[in-house]
DNA sequence: CCCAAAATAT
DNA sequence: CATATTTTGG
């Protein structure tokens, strides 16, 4: 067993946060059109750079690349520091359509490039599906709470549903017992979460496992874990574009010899217990939990102020 | 060419 | 909303 943990820490280095994770509970997706505009509306206002502390190493592109004239679709809104927008403003969640009159937009044709599920954003799921419980964790409301411009419900539809089906693959292999399930054939082997590059790095809470029956209601399943990891303070961060560390290794994991410093920052920060939501109406947008958390931030300087608080009915 | 992730359809 | 299937990217 040793071996193994070998492995699954040897990955943890490559993926994982640098600086991340730092914004309690509402993160602003850059959509396509938005980082377009951007890049037109914006010349280059780099602006003194002036981050905190020089911008760190492996991010994404520190410089977006060019985006795609006309007509094209442009994928790589990807802009994660982005001067913060003096605009006090988030605007169009929806790429659908925005600005009808704005300027030389294609308006329809406009297709969403891809989502990217990195790790913060998948980790922003699980807290918000963890917080939510099995009952109200559903694609609507997770997106809702999660409070992702530029997300959709379909994007998180599909995303809980490969979720879903990694926590059932986790607990039938561990409790099943069984005997080789033989069935698998060619299928991963892996009891531990070798696979599923994503979903093994998120701190996924002790989960309500299965169950799905209606009756039994063990009022709010919220898990005690730490898994409420919202630190605070994070600047937008766009996750589309290339996640910078490709994902398939080529078929059986033969290439991991990645004696590369064994850092790693400790995954569990204790942070206060929330208090779990007071049943919430299935649709009504309701008052988010308690998630008052700080959003504070940054506002001395910069300007640039969160206002995500409450979903005010901007879906 | 195969696999995995996301999108899309049912 | 959930599941199945198709598409797309790597």
């Amino acid at each position: 067993m040793r071996e193994d943990d070998s492995n699954w820490f040897s990955r943890w280095e490559e993926e994982l946060p640098s600086l991340e994770e730092l914004m309690p509970l509402s993160q602003t997706l850059i959509t396509p059109d938005l980082a377009l505009a951007f890049d037109i509306a914006n010349p280059s206002n780099t602006t003194t750079t002036t981050n905190n502390h020089n911008s760190s190493l492996h991010q994404n592109q520190p410089l977006p690349p060019p985006p795609p004239p006309p007509a094209a679709v442009s994928p790589t809104p990807t802009n994660p520091l982005a001067s913060p927008p003096p605009n006090s403003g988030d605007f169009g969640v929806d790429s659908g359509e925005l600005g009808s009159g704005a300027a030389g937009d294609e308006p329809r044709t406009l297709k969403r490039p891809r989502l990217v599920w990195t790790p913060q954003l998948h980790k922003r799921f699980v807290d918000a599906v963890a917080h939510l419980g099995i009952k109200n964790a559903v694609p609507k409301t997770i997106m809702q709470l999660m409070n992702v411009d530029g997300l959709t419900r379909e994007n998180v539809a599909s995303h809980l549903q490969k979720y879903r089906l990694y926590l059932k693959r986790m607990q039938g292999l561990s409790s099943g017992g069984g005997g080789g399930t033989g069935g698998g054939g060619g299928l991963t082997g892996g009891t531990d979460a070798a696979t599923d590059h994503l979903f093994a790095s998120s701190p996924v809470p002790a989960h309500f496992l299965h169950s799905g029956r209606p009756n039994s209601d063990h009022f709010l399943p919220f898990v005690p874990v730490a898994a409420l990891q919202h630190h605070h303070h994070q600047q937008q961060m766009a996750a589309v574009g290339h996640p910078q560390l490709p994902s398939q290794y080529h078929r059986q994991m033969g290439h991991f010899g990645s004696p590369t410093n064994g850092q790693f920052e400790h995954p569990f920060l204790p942070r206060q217990t929330q208090q779990p939501v007071h049943r919430m109406g299935a649709s009504v947008p309701n008052t988010v939990p308690g998630y008052v958390e700080d959003l504070e931030s940054v506002n001395g300087n910069g300007g640039r102020k969160v206002l995500t608080l409450f979903p005010t009915g901007d879906d």
